[in-house]
Parts: C-alpha cells; structure tokens; sequence
DNA sequence: ATGAAAGCGCTAACAG
DNA sequence: CTGTTAGCGCTTTCAT
C-alpha cells in the first residue's frame, strides 16, 4: 500500500515509448537519442519517480548491499570498525547491513545464510574464528568477501581471501617492549579468547617478547579474559592474588584494559604506581581522562574503510586478481596507565587522535 | 557468478512437479498433500536450496528489511540503541540497515530515499529533528515509522506518527533536583541542539526545575554543547570563565558531560569538591571507575527493542491501528561526580546495569 | 491435489 | 535510434 511509487511502465505510458526504453534514458544510455533521454528524465522527476532496486537486483545481479558480521556493536572498537565500513560503503555507494554474531558460530551461519537469501554481494567479516566453517563455506562458493581485524589461521584457507588485519605480533612486541623499558620483568597478560586470530597472535607476540628478553614464561601469569568484561575483571583478581604477582598487565584489548582497571582499583592498588598498564585497540574511550589508557593499536575507522574498499573493487569487477592482504601498522599510544618517564624510540607517539 | 544458487525451478524439476507446487510446499502450505511436501522439503535441503528473498519481496512487497537513520554509532547511546533495535528485529525475522546522518538533514534525505529504493518495510528514526520535513514526506506516504529517542515536535505532525522517547522533563527535573538537593543554586547548563527534542525539552525540564524553585534563569549559564564533544568542551571552559561561575554543571548527554569533564579538570578544578557534574543517557562508560559520572537515564537498549516492536507490528499487519506513543521514564544513577552524601528520594537507585 | 499462466519492476538481448 | 521479447526467482490467481 505505501508502497505503491511510479514505475518505468507508467512513464513509458506518459512519454509513448517502451519501458524498456524508459530505464536506458534513466541510466543515461548513448543509445538513446539525448533529446528522448531528456524527455523522459524530465518526466520520471515529475512524477517524482524512484528505482525499485529490488526488481534491478534481480536481474542485474547486484544489489549494492554489502553483508556485515561483527561480535557487537556496543564495543567500542567495533563501533568505530563499523563505522569505517558505513562510511566507506557510503562513497561508493552502497549500503551495509550488518548482524552481530555475539562470536557464536551457529549464530554467524544463520546471519551469513539470510544474507545471502537477501542478495548481499559480498561480505565483511569481523567475526572471524580460526577455523570459521561458515567462512570456509563462502570462500568455496566463491563468494566475495574480505575479513577484517580476525582472520582465519588454518591452512590453505588463511591464504585464499582477502583480509585487513592489524600485525599482531608487532602490536604485542610494542606493548611488551613499553612496560619493558619501564623496568617491568614480571607481566601479567589478559588474554583473549585463542580461537581467534587476534587471540593467538597477540599472545604468541608476548611469549616472543619475553623469549627474545630471556624471560622465562611463566603459565599462571597467563589468564583467560575471553574478549569479555567480566571474565577479564575476574581474571585481573585472580593475577592479582598471586603471591608473586606481576609489576604490569598487559591486556590485549582495551575492552579488557579497562575491566582490568577496575579490578586493579576494586582491590586498593594504584595504577601506575602499584601495577602499570597497557591494552590494545586505543578505543576512544581509552583517551578519556580519568581512564589515560596507555594502548597500542592501529587506525580502527581506517581499517574498515580499506576493507570495504578492497571489497566492493572485488564485486564491482567481478573478478578476483589475486588476493588482497593488509596488514596494518600498531602504533603506541603513552599515557598515564604505565608511568613513563620519557625515553626515545622510533614506535613512539605522544596521545592520539582525538574526536 | 558466485550467485547461483538452486531455484525452485530445479527442485521441481528433480521432484517432478511444477515451480508453483515447489513454492507452496516449501511455506508448508495445506493445499499441498503431506507426502509431496515432505518429498519437496527433503530435495530443497538436499539441494541445499536457499530462498530468493529478493525475487520473493519483489511479489510479496515485503522485504523483512527495516531502515534505520541514527545520527552516528561511535556515539555510546546509539550504539547501545541500535544494538537494541538489532536485536529486536532479528527475533522477529527481520534485519536492519542502518544509514548515519551526521545530523544533516539532506545526508537524511538521501539515506530514506535509497531505503526506501532498497525495498524496507519501514523505518526506526533516530535522527529526528523537530520539523523534518523529510520524516514528513514519509508520514504523508503512509510508510510505516517509528521514531526513536528524539521526535518531531510541531503540530499537527508530532501527533500523527509512532514514537519511543525518554520523558525528557522529568529526567531533566530529576537531574537537577539531585544537584539542588546538595545544595547547588548556580547551575550551569550544557544544551544540545534546540532543534531537536531531546534539547528542546530537556532545557526546558531545566528551566521549569528552576521557576519552581524560586532560581532566576541566567541565560549565561546556560551554553550550548552542541551534541558534540569538541563544543561541549569549549562551552564547559567558557562557563568556567565567569567570575561568579557556577558551583554544579548539568550536561543533556553523558557524551557532552565527559567532554565536560575533562575540560573541568584541564581548568585544573576537581570534581565534585570544586564543581559538581551529571549527565543524561547513563551511557557505559559513564559507569567506567575513574568516570563515575552520575547520571539519569532510560533503559537504552529497551527503548530500541520497543520501537522495533512497534514499527515490526504495524508493518506485519499492514494497518496502523491507532498511533503508538511511548514515554521512557529516566532514573537517576547516583556515582561519583555530585559528591552525594545520602538522602532519601523515590527516584533514586544506586549504580546502573552492568555490562 | 496440482498444473498453468500471469506478473512483481526492471534489464538485456535481439530486431527492425 | 527505438520497440519487442524474454526472463531474473518467486508468488498467486485461476483452472483442471
């Protein structure tokens, strides 16, 4: 009912020429005489005509709708993924439809599948595990898709799509190599969940670290904080309750960082005093003063933009030259969370952009 | 190419029937004797056969798709927001495409139009200014539409279309008597955009707060934030300027009141002993220790989920009953910025959901 | 109980 | 240069 908007048949009707005549004067086709095109361009605004895009996607194969899957949105870092991705799909556009898979698998292939029932052309992938079925799925169909942020890990299907990662391992080895200076030798590590790329990365980026350094790995100041609030809070608690506990915690996302923070404060200590503290991500939150959150981490909204960029040249080509990998360069963000005192280095770069 | 997937033509040929057959038996439908539609269930999963929504809501007209304009998702509220509206679609069947305004209208025009090209069933607005003639345009087509959190306010229109909102003058009431009730009298006022309801009516819950209680209003003390942190930063140092400034700040947004906050502590003043602080939306990191911003708020995510509801109902049964108009009502949550001591009020309610 | 036919709104061949 | 025809994948009459 309110549906019911002016097609190309009744403008065809108006200016006594053919639908079909009618969309190619609409798409501005040469083969339309200019003054016919003008003609009917000038009738569609009258009658204040718009495309059904629906009906254009079914023939056309192309719906200008991308397909998103994110954890949640309500992080913030996914949040400002998000919307690198929005914007980026914007410019060219086309538009996002995204389904936050709380990183539940089963939820993801439902999401992936009504996707694709609604003719995304291709998709973003943020909730990426290791040894994602329903990734592997779509790379078979040969479906376009990039992963951003997580990727898959196993082999061969890590190297056969295209992925926007942050390289972890330098992420971790910046984080690491901070507290370091700063005369840090025992460091409690937050850890996410290790079926995602990220996860193991930036673990196996500590334990290189501390390997390089000769420090020994020590497993209890390793703790599971499952990329969630809660579980990291309670983690840190537990850190903290080691006879032996560590100077510094390094959690490797901030979301962690600061459940981390609270905990630190919940039980009397001082932040940097007592414990420092560094995460990953540099949400913006992180920037808050009162958090100060010292962060290592690379241009999230950025990210999201390349992602989308790589992948609707992908769709709109429709052909796969060779599969696009980005890595994307962590940075170091000092602030008040592990009392730096000053000192040089090349990763160095005093409080980042701020919105 | 990656597209093609089975069609119902197939499964009728491989089950021997015709497409019509196939597409009644796959929607369970009576006519079709209980033995063929099994046979046909079973061959549509073995062929791993996958609707066409879009072939499908091209016929139906209905595309289980809802658009949704929101100004941006960086911002904590909106994102918590359309987490909730997210949510609430998927559980009835439906997703969501989310388009941000930015707050410009003519970004908001473009965003309905290619919606509504897109084929959604209707519209959440979360980007309502108080005389949006494109919000209009929608309610005099006859689109469904649910707006969310801010709404039109001029007549006749702010009566003929469905809304969620929080009450906005009781909130702004309860704000302000929490800063009376510790004994502020010079309170300053961080505004949003008056061309917008929530900052239309949340300065005027301000005011009115004010007459009632016998305090003159000095327009001074009231400076606009502008929804944004960069002006409400600038606003708050400006209203610190003043030689008799205020003793207590109330900011319209926590988003605003955090900006508040830091430039309060640039000034080099602390909170609350030298100048007290609340917000409004009780917004997550408003919860964060080393925040502890005092707030009132509505249940974010709850309000998305209702409006979800509403719009998700009138769409389904295609016929607007009577208009829904629903008021949030705000609770204070009382932390660390107002300096309170305890006292007794009905609104009252310590610390907020945590998440 | 099922088949046949028409059509949603649009585009893309092929004619003329 | 423009019209005709066919069809995207599905649903929904109307017949049989």
């Amino acid at each position: 009912m309110a549906k019911n908007r002016v097609t190309i048949k009744e403008i065809a009707k108006v200016a006594k020429v053919t639908p079909a005549t009618v969309s190619m004067a609409l798409q501005d086709n040469p083969r339309i005489s200019t003054d016919t095109r003008k003609k009917i361009q000038l009738i569609a605004k009258d009658l204040s005509y718009h495309p059904n895009y629906l009906a254009r996607a079914l023939v056309s194969k192309i719906s200008y709708t991308i397909g998103v899957t994110i954890p949640n949105i309500t992080d913030s870092f996914y949040a400002e993924l998000l919307q690198g991705l929005e914007d980026g799909a914007s410019e060219f556009g086309f538009n996002t439809i995204q389904c936050s898979t709380r990183n539940i698998l089963s939820k993801e292939k439902l999401d992936i599948d009504l996707l694709r029932s609604k003719g995304v052309d291709g998709f973003v992938i943020a909730s990426a595990e290791n040894e994602d079925l329903n990734i592997k799925r779509l790379i078979d169909d040969g479906f376009p898709l990039v992963m951003v942020n997580r990727r898959l890990t196993g082999k061969p299907y890590c190297e056969m799509a295209d992925y926007v990662v942050p390289d972890n391992l330098l992420g971790a080895h910046i984080a690491m190599e901070h507290l370091y200076r700063q005369g840090h030798r025992r460091i409690g590590v937050i850890t996410g969940l290790a079926n995602t790329s990220t996860g193991k990365e930036r673990t196996q980026g500590v334990k290189r670290f501390l390997k390089k350094n000769g420090i020994k790995i020590e497993p209890k100041l390793f703790v599971n904080g499952g990329w969630n609030k809660e579980i990291a809070y309670n983690a840190t608690k537990k850190l903290l309750k080691l006879s032996d506990k560590p100077t510094a915690i390094f959690a490797i996302s901030d979301e962690m960082a600061i459940a981390a923070r609270e905990a630190i404060l919940d039980i009397g200590l001082s932040i940097p005093s007592d414990i420092a503290l560094i995460g990953f991500d540099n949400i913006i939150p992180a920037q808050y003063k009162g958090i100060d959150l010292s962060s290592v981490g690379i241009k999230t909204y950025e990210m999201g933009k390349i992602a989308i960029k790589i992948l609707i040249e992908t769709v709109e080509r429709k052909t796969s030259p060779m599969t696009n990998k980005v890595t994307m360069k962590p940075e170091l963000y000092i602030r008040q969370t592990c009392g730096f005192q000053g000192y040089e280095t090349k990763h160095l770069q005093m409080i980042g952009n701020k919105t």
